[in-house]
RNA sequence: GCUGGGUUAGCGAAGUGGUCAAACGCAUCUGACUGUAAAUCAGACGGCCUUGUGCCUUCGGGGGUUCGACUCCCUCACCCAGCA
């Protein structure tokens, strides 16, 4: 995989580049939206292109489970048989051990080795080591793969964030070893490093440390934008290492976020970032405005409303509809709805991401986005 | 006209003598959602306030029995079914 940085924000940490993957180029900072099981939940491969998307994320776990790598490899990969057709990064199921872990009457275990856990579908017995998700990954195809990692909750305590820095270090390095020897990475696909450490400061640093130590080729950090935690936490987990992210290599923060979440963490030198939140939110009604706030279709307020969405979005759905009339078709049930909103929260956070990108590329970010900085 | 059944909060529908301001569903209103087991979940939903094991007004209308009635009796109104 190829990095280049095109340009940098003179008053912050942003900053423009390319990346290169065997899908194609993409233009950074990027915002990927997820497609969890194979599609992003309600649209199609040619609304995400018209929406601007250039990379989605998929998961290793639920396509494990279902329908299993070999049938996606056996089709030429993940991005040939969804017909999305461009790059792909898809997370290891580090993040589903533990959330799924955390409630299962069977709970997911996690050992030296690897984690064992139970299929949220029927309940069957799995592993996933080091190895066997870089494994599963190569048959999805994916050009940007991320290794297996100990993803406590945020607020876990100083012990289980410690036991967590030191496996992710370990299977860090056994990925790596796993990685090159089958020459996955030859072909221009990337293998990136994941950071953890909770909310302690030197743990971020030693687990940066651990992580840039080895030839990753870009730098994730995890373990944040997971359960609820808050702006704040979330801040407080990236401060800590912002400064010290190796600049020759990409930087992505897994999970975020809110659009204002973004802007800052783009500030502080984040280059990718995913989120369920358009996706999700726009399924519960939820919609985004270009001025990065949100509002409740369903709200009263929205009843009588003949106006689009958001009067500065240029999408297909605010060239079209009205709030009253979206507000109708999610009150009456209908999926439309949820569809539109979809398809109109992701033009707002990519038309952001590409606002970001020129004001980098001009050197105004911070004025431009003084508001939310 | 006769016989039987029914009338409960916006709608539907429980409740058949006290623990009923009244289950539940829908509708409505509000909130939550950050590496998607989420097109999901939570709260409010007669009125008032000093928000409490608080006060007030309710279960078609009126009257009665009872310490006490949405629950029993009488009556009126309306609805449904069958018979004329």
């Amino acid at each position: 995989m190829k990095f280049r940085v095109t340009g940098t924000d003179p008053n912050s940490q942003a900053r423009t580049g390319v990346l290169e993957t065997p899908h194609g180029q993409i233009q950074t900072p990027v915002f990927m939206p997820v497609a969890t099981a194979g599609a992003v939940k309600t649209l199609a491969p040619w609304e995400l292109s018209e929406v601007g998307a250039e990379i989605i994320l998929g998961n290793t776990y639920h396509l494990h489970l279902r329908p299993g790598a070999e049938l996606i490899a056996k089709r030429g990969g993940y991005s040939q048989w969804t017909r999305w057709g461009g790059p792909v990064l898809t997370d290891s199921g580090g993040y589903q051990a533990y959330s799924l872990g955390a409630t299962r009457a069977k709970s997911a275990k996690t050992t030296n080795d690897g984690v064992r856990f139970y299929s949220h579908i029927d309940g069957s017995k799995h592993e996933f080591t080091p190895e066997s998700v870089l494994d599963i990954q190569d048959k999805l195809g994916s050009d940007i793969v991320m290794p297996l990692d100990d993803c406590p909750p945020i607020e876990a305590s100083r012990k289980r964030v410690e036991s967590a820095v030191i496996r992710t270090r370990e299977w860090a390095t056994r990925s790596i070893e796993h990685w090159q020897k089958n020459s996955y990475g030859a072909d221009g696909r990337a293998l990136f490093g994941i950071v953890q450490g909770g909310l302690f400061e030197d743990l971020r640093q030693q687990s940066l440390r651990d992580i840039q130590d080895l030839p990753f080729d870009g730098i994730a950090v995890g373990g944040v934008a997971i359960a609820s935690e808050g702006k704040e936490k979330i801040n407080k987990a990236v401060e800590y290492v912002a400064a010290s992210l190796d600049p020759s290599r990409p930087h992505y923060l897994m999970g975020v976020g809110y659009p204002d979440d973004i802007v800052r963490m783009v500030a502080q030198g984040f280059d990718m970032f995913d989120c369920v939140l358009p996706t999700r939110l726009a399924r519960h009604g939820v919609f985004w405005t270009t001025n990065l706030r949100q509002h409740n279709l369903m709200n009263a307020q929205f009843k009588h409303d003949a106006t689009p969405l958001d009067p500065e979005c240029r999408c297909r759905i605010c060239q079209t509809f009205t709030r009253e009339y979206l507000r109708h078709l999610y009150a009456t049930g209908e999926t439309l709805a949820g569809r539109a909103l979809s398809f109109h929260n992701l033009s707002v956070t990519l038309r952001l991401m590409e606002r970001l990108r020129e004001s980098i590329s001009r050197g105004t970010l911070t004025t431009d986005f003084a508001p939310y900085l």
